[in-house]
DNA sequence: TAAACATTGCAATACAGTTGCATGCCGTTT
DNA sequence: AAACGGCATGCAACTGTATTGCAATGTTTA
């Protein structure tokens, strides 16, 4: 089990500590993303600048995403593609529900390409679908 | 001038205050939306409350539309379209500029449909394309 | 072992967003 | 005219999240 764990840190050049461990295992658990403040309340044993710290390093490695929630609340997942340090391509669509307040990924549905006004040169996308999701629908 | 504004908030329910006609004035010269720190710079004589609460009810009556920036900041600008109280159809693009940072509505750019995976219910979309705008390119 | 470096925790700060309350303004009622 | 009511405004205070500084601790290297 945290063999798992220690390998993929290992693979995107993090150094494995026994908290990274505890924090990426927690992530690859979860079904949706999470915010800082959500992680801090799970992981009650971490103080919060030292899982803020450790999401950065994630992120800055390709290891997990930044969502922007869509309702001004930072979120970070599990990168699903080959993402690297410094260059991610998780170019999916994002869910945030109304109701349950979770944001998903949705790896399988891509952003469609769009065309821009003359001189606007794209570099990156975000797409944010709001409205209820499949859990709470029923 | 004023006439114009006035005749504006009024059209939207809003009493048209001196200070409400002087930030409608303000959003309907700028080329891009504004954030509520900006804004408070640009009109200094305006306590920040002030203007926090003019643009709500502006957002409320459907006279501005709120646009999350993509980088955590919450922005501004007019309805383009036919939006109404509690109900807006802004369903345009947004467009971030990494080096201005400033947002642009691209209102002629509309929001692609996208197909969700099953028992999704999709209320809102936002999409923001992030890179160089067509004034920084140059 | 000692120096060098990395990780962590605690305190403090930065900053956007929001609320509470007192004051002032203006039109209406008595 | 005086009293009343509702709305608009300003100031202070508070919330919640993000971020930095620094000291303490742990780990690797020479
Ligand atoms: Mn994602
Ligand atoms: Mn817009
Ligand atoms: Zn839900
Ligand atoms: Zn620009």
């Amino acid at each position: 089990m945290k063999q798992e764990v220690e390998i993929m840190l290992k693979s995107k050049e993090i150094n494995p500590t026994v908290n990274r461990m505890l924090v990426l295992d927690y992530l690859l658990e979860l079904k949706s993303s999470i915010s800082l403040t959500d992680l801090e309340l799970s992981l009650e044993s971490f103080d919060r600048v030292t899982l803020y710290r450790t999401l950065k390093t994630f992120e800055e490695r390709g290891l997990v995403h930044k969502i922007e929630d869509g309702m001004g609340i930072t979120k970070f997942a599990i990168c699903q593609d080959s993402c690297e340090a410094g260059m991610h391509h998780d170019l999916h669509v994002h869910f945030y529900c109304h109701s349950c307040k979770q944001t998903f990924c949705l790896p399988k549905t891509q952003i469609p390409e769009v065309k821009l006004p003359e001189n606007y040169q794209r570099q990156e996308m975000e797409l944010i679908v709001k409205g209820i999701c499949s859990v709470c629908v029923k």
